[in-house]
DNA sequence: CTAGACAATGACAAGGTTGGACATTTTTGT
DNA sequence: ACAAAAATGTCCAACCTTGTCATTGTCTAG
């Protein structure tokens, strides 16, 4: 496997200037830069990720810590942190950890000793684990938080617009004719439930107030077990809304089960919309009409951020806090409400 | 953060002493490894991952790709392969890979070049994919494969006793009072299909070749979509089934679905069973018999067969294919059938 | 008791890259 | 054409560990 030196040989100049074109690519003249370019593509030169870690004591790592393997969004969103690694020559590192579990420090230093990495993304609900935060200060280490549940400003963060995607799914049931709309929210400590849940209040209300009912609005921690419950709330009297919004997939899964149940067929006697659009959302059926987070642009938004902070950066307000567009994903889950 | 250098200057010996504590642990002497050992705990030790990967061309990473994000399967195999490595001191390099993309073998060489990695794990659809294992092994990479669809007896494998699994379902079925059994089962390409067919059709046999139809025997490619298929020509009859065997849990689910359209309820009307354990087996209602795969298990073995290769050891007959015991979780979606 | 065998330990180089400090060459602007 | 700036080169050291080979220590058998 080819080296540094059968580059530099091969390009007719020093390794480093090979050195300089892979670290500081614009203080090398545009022509040799290129010309090294595409010798390094034609040996198939890859530099040596342990050559390179181990001089600048700088690891080529990004981590993620993994909680509950169940959890869709995580799921997704590895795949595409996986995507945008490699995009940026980085090496995803992950590693296990339980923030519930009393020995959670050791988890997490062992992990950092273990991979050495020095920058790390946290996803929900890790991005809201406060304590978590402050180790990781201790330790030097940058990281940037997903979908956060809360933003003291202190952190880099990226995330979509909950409120704005709320919104615009509600507006959709209410185009289709619905005007008896409950809503199942996420756990009430994290900003994208209630961002979500105000989206939806803000949409109906346009509407008229009339169409707000409280008791229409039942909190399902992001859970498929408590959605149950909350779904059964909603739907069991005859008094009941024709079309549900739940804050995630899982928890409109869940209401998927307790429709047919009660022998409500979806989406003819119920429409349902969910959040986030996960591998479940079209593994039930029929398809799940749902809000698509962008897995992909907040990965690479994150990778980016670290990027930038790895090499010094001081990141302007601006790419402290990055907002992204959300896809309205319309499946097979809503249709107009039945005449009475 | 200690070197080897300080931690052979407090334990008052060489460098190289503390490094053959860590790597031929039996060519020192149990007094000095000791003292050693107990220097490294004091100083919080870690060796430096890229400095022995620079200096001995052997990477401590096993490989994994990544396909389809939305099997459950690989999604729990991951996790517990990230268990297993970190547990044997391994890193676990995961990247994306798309075997049905013409440009596959480019993707493949890339995740090569770029992880350097020499030890890889296959997870289904990739651990029968022959071309692959083919490249794999003209660069000199080893491999194990998990459940393969197909064993030619060369490369390592650990799997699960499919037939035993499906025949003890099956008889769970049958111990119930169940006698109209219908079974979806996987792509028939794949050996652990066709066991947990064969194991499905022993046990029926044991209570009388009658029981047998074979028109209740459907394939559903292991897939949601197929299975809402295959689950609908199983039910919309009236001679239909008291209960259903899918050879996967994305496969039950698809029955739920089907069931519920028809106004059948599980598990009163229809009992059904999946197989794999994967999430979606308890995030459905209700929640679904299974058989679980001995996921910790299989990674574990594959890291032990991995680091077994690696040094050298020609692996015995009896650990080069590894059978392990599966677990049968009764939930809630099985049930005696209606008296009629 | 000692030669010889073998086990335990040590000294030193090497692995591929980057950083630092300058020296030299080329380009740019006037 | 000249100075200033930009681009490139030279050379050495450092990162931390392990492989090779030499050395020292310990045991066994005669």
């Amino acid at each position: 496997m080819a080296n540094i030196f059968d580059v530099a040989k091969k390009a007719g100049v020093s390794v480093k200037t090979v050195s300089r074109v892979m670290n500081e690519p614009d203080k090398v003249r545009s022509s040799t830069r290129e010309r090294v370019q595409s010798v390094m593509a034609e040996l198939n030169y890859n530099p040596s990720h342990a050559a390179r870690e181990l001089r600048s004591a700088r690891s080529r790592s990004i981590g993620m810590l993994f909680g509950d393997p169940g959890s869709g969004f995580q799921a997704r969103f590895h795949h595409a942190a996986l995507a945008a690694c490699d995009k940026a020559g980085y090496f995803l590192a992950a590693g296990l950890f339980d923030e519930t579990s009393p020995d959670w420090e050791q988890q997490l230093t062992a992990f950092l000793a273990r991979t050495r990495v020095k920058n790390m993304i946290l996803v929900p609900p890790l991005s809201g684990a406060d304590a978590l935060h402050r180790r990781l200060d201790e330790e030097g280490i940058s990281y940037v938080l997903v979908s956060p549940s809360h933003n003291d400003g202190q952190a880099p963060s990226v995330g979509m617009d909950d409120y704005a995607a709320a919104y615009e799914v509600t507006r959709h049931l209410l185009d289709l004719g619905h005007r008896r709309i409950g809503h199942i929210s996420g756990a009430l400590d994290h900003i994208s439930s209630t961002q979500r849940q105000e989206g939806f209040v803000a949409a109906l209300r346009e509407e008229g107030s009339a169409l707000i009912r409280p008791d229409w609005v039942r909190c399902g921690m992001f859970a498929f077990t408590h959605a149950l419950k909350a779904a059964d709330d909603l739907l069991v009297s005859d008094d009941r809304p024709t079309a549900i919004f739940a804050s995630n997939d899982e928890m409109a899964a869940a209401v998927y089960f307790t429709a047919n149940r009660l022998g409500l067929r979806v989406p003819q006697d119920l429409s349902v919309v969910g959040f986030d659009d996960v591998a479940i959302a079209t593994t039930i059926w029929p398809t799940l009409t749902t809000i698509a987070q962008p897995y992909e642009a907040m990965s690479e938004a994150a990778v980016q951020q670290l990027a930038a902070l790895d090499s010094g950066e001081v990141l302007p307000e601006s790419k402290r806090t990055i907002t992204l567009d959300y896809a309205f994903k319309l499946r097979n889950s809503t249709a107009p409400p039945l005449k009475t």
